[in-house]
DNA sequence: ATTTTAAATTTTGTATACATAGCTCGTTTG
DNA sequence: CAAACGAGCTATGTATACAAAATTTAAAAT
């Protein structure tokens, strides 16, 4: 088996060249994903395992268990005996996501509210901060981080959910532009806000609405990219 | 390969035999997640692979989608070249995980408040008043009707999310023992009654309040069956 | 011409084979 | 004696092989 360049590097690049971080399947998941999540496969269309096999150039152990994976997320519908289709994904269905995704990020806010302690929401006014100035070259960098600090209080398997809804809609396909910056430092200004007066339900409304909005982001900026024509 | 009867049987039975619905890794599945939470399996055991594709007299094959499936459910850590291992299960997961399944429950039921129409309410309140008399053989058929008609007008995304957080942790398991019924059984009036009244936040904190509180019965039975033994 | 049926082909699900990373344990070296 | 090293073994990850279900194709019947 050759190098594949044709993957994102998921580990950034910063480790010995040649060595893998994870499993192939890892690599397959997220080259099937980024295709359903930028358009190039349609709802309905059906998985070619032999044709993805050699298109990626692995065999097709990798292949099954990146569809399982797909699956587990939602984004492919297995059906025994049959192989994988791309499941649907409506507009329905993306804000229904983010607004699940504001539930349980809402909850993760309530609770930083609660423990962040004073160090930690100086440094959460910090980044966002430099999210308001803008000149930073990776806004999205510092969105996460911004994230990052709210969620990473809150109790494991509530940090395992995040990590799933996220990742099953990447907000990188769609956040960042247009006038969604501005709207965002909106938000996270009161979010902080609410944190910084220790109003748990004030930070989880806010952050549900966060959340709201950023699918309603996602679906506008997704209809414009043409994501739901044939 | 023969046919395997240690297996309980996902399809209830009515199908043409030996014909399997699904294919062996759901099986393997439902053992696996069984052992686990039974506590069978301790935390931090390791899953040897061979060894259980002999036990359960299949090929590696269909255990390695198995465990890819429990791995995403967060019951095993996959750890890239060195296996699976079986997930650590505290009982502050437990309730979280009861809490979150909490918060999207909440939601599911904030919006059945707003949706459900005069007749699924009362094929709602027909199932719970049989649930209140108790004198039915199957309780948990009924419980999760009540559940069901809920969460069915939710929308697709959210039925998925209920489904995952669901089986990951399945009631199963730990409800319906003890005091715990008649505790369900207030809980699912006030639900019932918030619903009937279109109060929809009441609703959701009702719900809320009834996963929370069944999370600490889950805890509770499970330090009583010694789950956190060694 | 349309529907039915059956052979041929494709594709999935499962089993097996193989290459290599990681572990075991004895040996060596400081 | 403890730490470092390495040969041999084990288990994982990936590739390939095989069996059977599903689909397609073509022929036959109405």
């Amino acid at each position: 088996m050759t190098e594949m360049a044709v993957f994102p590097d998921p580990n950034q690049g910063n480790r010995p060249p040649n060595r893998r971080r994870g499993g192939l399947a890892d690599d397959v998941v997220l080259h099937v994903r980024e295709q359903i999540l930028t358009g190039a496969l349609k709802p309905g269309t059906k998985i070619d395992q032999e044709a993805l096999a050699a298109a990626l150039d692995v065999s097709r152990s990798p292949i099954r268990e990146a569809l399982v994976i797909l699956g587990q997320e939602g984004l492919l519908d297995l059906i025994p005996r049959r192989g994988a289709v791309v499941a649907d994904l409506t507009p329905e269905d993306i804000v229904d996501h983010y607004e699940l995704f504001g539930v349980v990020a809402g909850r993760a806010a309530a609770i930083a509210a609660n423990t962040l302690d004073d160090g930690e929401i100086e440094q959460l006014r910090a980044i966002h901060d430099r999210f308001v100035d803008g000149t930073d070259d990776d806004l999205s960098a510092l969105n996460w981080a911004f994230h990052r600090i709210i969620n990473r209080t809150a109790p494991r398997r509530t940090r395992w959910l995040l990590r799933l809804l996220e990742r099953s809609v990447p907000a990188d396909y769609y956040e960042f532009t247009d006038g969604w910056n501005a709207q965002a430092v909106g938000h996270h200004a009161a979010i902080l806000e609410a944190i910084v007066d220790r109003d748990a339900e004030e930070a989880r409304r806010r952050m549900e609405h966060h959340l709201h909005e950023s699918g309603v982001a996602a679906v506008a900026h997704l209809k414009r990219q043409g994501f739901w024509e044939d």
